[in-house]
DNA sequence: TTGAAAGCGGTACCAA
DNA sequence: TTGGTACCGCTTTCAA
């Protein structure tokens, strides 16, 4: 009578087990679980048989179960950074967006899926979750959560934070060259004083970013223009993009933003303080923003790649976990410049 | 001895059970699993001597194993019908990714997690997952996916088209109520001649839209004009703008944009045709983009309010699940009209 | 207060 | 070809 409760509410049917099927084709478990997996050997009737037990009775595997058996759960959890914004916003983010669905793809594609962690969260929010892996994009410095999962032995892929210990595996964008490819574009278009507006919160990339600008500054005899954000979103950015443009002195003739802004904004600010773009003034944004192609002029964009990163940090997770080793792997994926008009003076077209 | 390879990689270190533990501290399996749980009742020393042992060999329980006691996961499925789109996209439309992100929020305030599957896939895909239950975002007509999760008697939350079938829930957002509060607003600050641009792609809420705009107009005396897009992006749903305002005759004095395009740049093709917002053309969005708020003028949004949807379909979904009842539930959500500039004529400011 | 043993629902090894 | 049985790792009941 497998249709009796077990347990629990006593309107609910018990759900249908191997045993139940067994049973009823006349069978032992073993024969039925072969007969439906398509292992073993075993007359086609009994096969049939078996199979056709289970359809009548709406036979389901129990997933945890096999997953007990199978010693993984071919699950990995992901978890974002996430600087000083509220929880779950980051996917509001064009990069964040990208970056979390190409790994949900990737991931899929190995026939593993992405369980989606709340940012700042502790052991006891993923302790009861089957992971065999798991993701923090974009950690903050010193992240706990990176250090949680180090200290859980999980396999874990981040940024180059955790280069060489033991288990974690990384991949950062190359922000030198990425700086050093605008920076040469907009120098060779004759501009002469670029400006760089960053985000206020400098993760490990923005870091570097400032650095390369700097020393490539220094080996052009350039000064450099630097502006932060006062926080995330358009508001904020679009007001750096003002400043910049309002500063006295140094008048630049190219801008890269790369605080994360609509390239439309920027654009708009742009105009509204007298300049023209571009024939006064360049512009380059970092973003992974659709909409810069659709600007009049087109805004040439940065991208830092996201589904690159997730592909290559997917890759390199899971060739560690099938073969079981601990050894640390990273890796540097590149960036892609878009040119558009934004950035081509006139007489350049 | 139980740093003892068992099975695979011989080089991999055997990860620590609870007989391990139970070893190491001379107690039974019972015991130091009621220390770690902090149930059942023993001597402090002796639970401090079980945690203390534990801690010493790095033990974490098997997630897999409690789960397998526990008959639940608190795991959920989640996927997106996604017309027509390449897999994963779906997250860089910002309602979807505020869909996703609140989905995620809520679910995991409650203890639940989200495990993201791919668009379009078959029960071959989810079968290894321990799911309690399973969510799709809008769903296209007759969408296998929801028939798969019905038919595997998986609880279900989706739109109103499974209304009243056992195991699943259903919220939806008011487009009705939507459309009237849009079009009424428009007609109070003046306007006459209200066009809708509609996403190609007709979707529940899309379809439901036009129906109510048509019949608007009807009670009002206005001809409808009504265009819809080629396909999503920022391009066809320009395209479509600048058609709205080129089309002979019937000259609109009001555009509400349902097609998803982000708000800067409809204002920009409004201002290539030149019109002017909100002077001689009034203009309300339906996004979820922030930067709406940042363009000159500002564009008034209509929001579907992603979050609302996603927090009471997670209750009606977690109410089902805990309570074990498979009797169908249901709501609808209001929409919310961020009133700007763009829809505000100077007089009346 | 502690521990042995029986499951949870499958899978896989062997013996028949 | 088929089936008994041990086992995956943990929790829980019940007896000592």
């Amino acid at each position: 009578m497998p249709d009796t409760p077990r347990g629990g509410d006593p309107a609910a049917p018990a759900r249908i087990r191997l045993v139940d099927v067994a049973r009823e084709a006349g069978l032992s478990k073993t024969t039925v679980s072969a007969a439906l997996n398509g292992t073993g050997r075993m007359s086609d009737a009994v096969r049939e048989q078996a199979r056709e037990a289970a359809r009548r009775l709406g036979y389901r595997p129990n997933a945890t179960a096999r997953l007990l058996r199978a010693g993984h759960a071919r699950l990995i959890g992901y978890a974002v950074g996430e600087f000083a914004r509220e929880p779950g916003s980051y996917m509001v983010s064009p990069y964040f967006a990208r970056l979390t669905s190409a790994t949900a793809t990737a991931a899929l594609q190995h026939g593993y899926a992405l369980v989606l962690l709340p940012a700042r969260c502790g052991p006891e929010e993923w302790a009861d979750l089957p992971l065999d892996a798991a993701i923090v994009a974009d950690p903050l410095d010193d992240d706990p959560l990176v250090e949680d999962f180090i200290a859980a032995r999980i396999p874990l892929f981040t940024d180059r934070s955790v280069e060489g210990r033991p288990g974690t595996h990384w991949v950062d964008v190359d922000a030198d060259g990425a700086v050093r490819e605008v920076l040469d574009h907009l120098r060779a278009q004759g501009a002469r004083h670029i400006a760089v507006a960053l985000p206020g919160t400098a993760t490990r990339f923005h870091t570097a970013v400032a650095d390369t600008y700097r020393r490539w500054c220094a080996e052009h005899g350039a000064v450099p223009g630097l502006v932060t954000t006062d926080g995330p979103g358009d508001g904020p950015a679009v007001a750096a993009v003002e400043r910049l443009l309002a500063a006295p002195g140094n008048r630049p003739d190219a801008l890269f933003v790369l605080a994360e802004a609509s390239p439309p904004l920027v654009l708009d600010a742009i105009r509204r303080a007298g300049r023209s773009v571009p024939d006064d003034l360049l512009l380059v944004c970092a973003s992974e923003d659709t909409s810069a192609a659709h600007t009049h002029p087109p805004v040439s964009t940065l991208s830092l790649q996201p589904a690159l990163v997730a592909e290559k940090g997917i890759e390199l997770l899971l060739a560690a976990l099938e073969s079981g080793s601990r050894e640390p792997t990273g890796a540097v994926v590149p960036t892609r410049l878009n040119i558009r008009d934004s950035s081509l003076p006139r007489q350049g077209r």
